[in-house]
DNA sequence: GATGCTTTCTGTATCGTTCCAGTAAGGGGG
DNA sequence: CCCCCTTACTGGAACGATACAGAAAGCATC
């Protein structure tokens, strides 16, 4: 268990000082390229790397972002994920992938676990705003760059990225509405979680501008995972009088209500049509694939990325090894300004919708 | 944007000097509990966080512990990230969640990123054995302590926790048996993941075993992902002689197999029976419900946790407050002597088996 | 009252970087 | 020849914690 070479080494190595090879390390122009040559040469032949704590210590910066989800076993949280990751990496970042498991309890904690872990950036899914909001608010005042990921309200003082689906939900309905359905159950997770009250606003605005409104016994809350969603489709479908047709509020709940449907000797979608939302690989693969709405997921993750990038660098005017030329073009140090990235969700037709018997 | 505070200004604060600051930090028997109340007392009254890099910097310790797995799309290996990570949390140490993507070229690249993140401990599950090793060998001289999840030969140089499924691969084949198929069609993914080849030479000589024979036409290699196994499968099962069951190498191959399946016509189990691995939860809300060979996540996560935090405290005489006693005790430090745990895994029959028509 | 042993606490060196002020050498201009 | 500027490099002080040797006080022992 040989102790690693540091810099030190490398220096007394290649019989440079220690600042120059660091200046090495750092990418500096001040030093031509026929030094760093030698000094890259030293570094190779000690199988010198670099100490990532030091470094952080001396620059208070650790090159790492932190990311929380709601939930890891839904794909449409991974499929971010990877994105994002892939986007940080480009510009020298380390994504460190956090859950709370849809559980509002754990985001506080979560959160508190990324920071003592010193990420320069965060980016927050969470199921309960006015809960997190007031700590993200501090992190953001000690310095670290925090970008919400999901619904926000106009005057956030964070940036965020949302997915607007509202347009995408009307058409669901017209879409129900056109395949005869009137009797529309909904089948949604915890009630806290903002983008799900947007989404059931539609619902009721839509049902009733087609002189229809929400029949309470057909709107089934219930947690985020497969058990829970079959829980409730089950009890929603085997009312006396039941809908004709399912709203579920992500794909996974989706494919658990039709899951219950079956059970219940229904057909989907003969007996019962259903519509999901995320729009994950799987749901096409399911059978009946989901009729879905569907996110622009690559879109989303790299507004996440670059918004996160962009108030590290921002509020980061000294390392200049931190510098990103094409986040820095273009954009102003507005301060205080926050951005804001909204993208729209489509409707995406398969077979879990049909006429209605 | 204020300057966090230090143990000196907690020191000042309390009236104590910042070694017994930092002791207090470290929870030390030698402090009384008195001094620690107002130590603790003077942290909360400044918002006192404790800088991990300076820690690290001094201690070589980052108190995290890095994870690689193949596709994290895949619900099993989140699973078993989640458990692992959990279990790692009561001990103090942080897991970072990295994945390969189902590229075996992306392994390494993926290895090279936790090791520059300074990780105590690395768990690896590795498509390609041969190639990470020789590396892994080096990194765990360096001391971080290297465990393999997943199928390892019995002389290598790491501690690993492997599930052996060659018994529950076995009763499989005998449920298709007794269920009169002679002709199973074997899907797998990439020819160099270990534990695929042990589970092929299982599936090689109970067919053998019972007079029958590999048919090579109906053994398909693809990727990990849903679209190679609907592509695979779909080319299987459009072969003019086609298998009447189909063994897919994971649960995401035997789902895209079904709807293969489905999307020809044929129905599952009465045109096919399809028979995956993993257990994963939404195999039993798929129509029809995965038969399936269940590995014991709980038990191998918790394995793997173990093994990693033994090794890591092993390495490790000098820090007092890395110490763990429920695993130090029982444990002597055996040193070179590696650790090896195996698991039984067993077979779940649902719907997607049934009798050959 | 000197000795030794605890218990409780402290001063200082150290971890491996980066930052900053500054130096030495070389060249050009007056 | 002196001055100034640029280029290439360097020494030493941080960063914020832990490690270690040792000090001071209290008490028991002989």
């Amino acid at each position: 268990m040989s102790k690693q070479p540091t810099i030190l080494d490398v220096a007394k190595k290649c019989g440079f000082s220690k600042s120059t090879v660091s200046l090495v390390l750092q990418n500096s122009t001040e030093i031509p390229e026929s030094t760093k040559a030698e000094v890259f040469k030293a570094m190779e032949e000690l199988g010198y790397r670099r100490n990532r704590f030091a470094r952080s210590l001396r620059t208070r910066r650790s090159h790492a972002v932190g990311i929380i989800v709601q939930d890891l076993l839904n794909p449409f949280y991974i499929e971010i994920v990877q994105h994002v990751e892939q986007l940080l990496r480009k510009h020298g970042y380390d994504l460190i992938v956090t859950s709370s498991n849809t559980d509002p309890e754990l985001e506080l904690p979560v959160i508190e676990r990324l920071v003592g872990l010193q990420v320069d950036g965060l980016i927050v899914s969470t199921m309960d705003y006015e809960r997190v909001a007031p700590r993200l608010k501090e992190i953001q005042e000690q310095g670290t760059q925090c970008v919400i990921a999901g619904p926000a309200y106009p005057g956030i003082p964070f940036d965020a990225a949302t997915i607007d689906d509202a347009d995408a939900m009307r058409e669901a309905m017209e879409h129900l509405f056109a395949l005869g359905h009137r009797d529309i159950g909904f089948i949604w997770g915890a009630p806290t979680f903002q983008s799900i009250g947007v989404r059931f606003e539609v619902f009721r605005t839509t049902l009733e501008r087609a002189g229809l409104s929400v029949r309470n016994e057909w709107v089934m809350h219930c947690g985020f995972r497969l058990r829970d969603g079959y829980d409730a489709a089950k009890s929603l479908l085997s009312r006396a009088e039941r809908p004709s047709a399912v709203f579920a509020l992500n794909d996974m709940l989706a494919m658990a209500t039709i899951r219950a449907a079956r059970d219940l000797g229904l057909s989907v979608p003969g007996d019962v049509s259903v519509v999901g939302v995320d729009n994950v690989e799987l749901g096409s693969f399911f059978c009946p694939s989901l009729t879905t709405i569907a996110s622009p997921i690559t879109a989303y993750a790299e507004a996440l990325a670059v918004m996160t990038l962009a108030g590290i660098e921002r509020t980061d005017a000294v390392t200049p090894d931190t510098l990103c030329e094409p986040l820095r073009k273009g954009r102003k140090p507005t301060g205080a300004r926050r951005e804001r990235v909204v993208l729209r969700a489509g409707l995406v037709v398969r077979e879990s919708t049909g006429e209605k018997a």
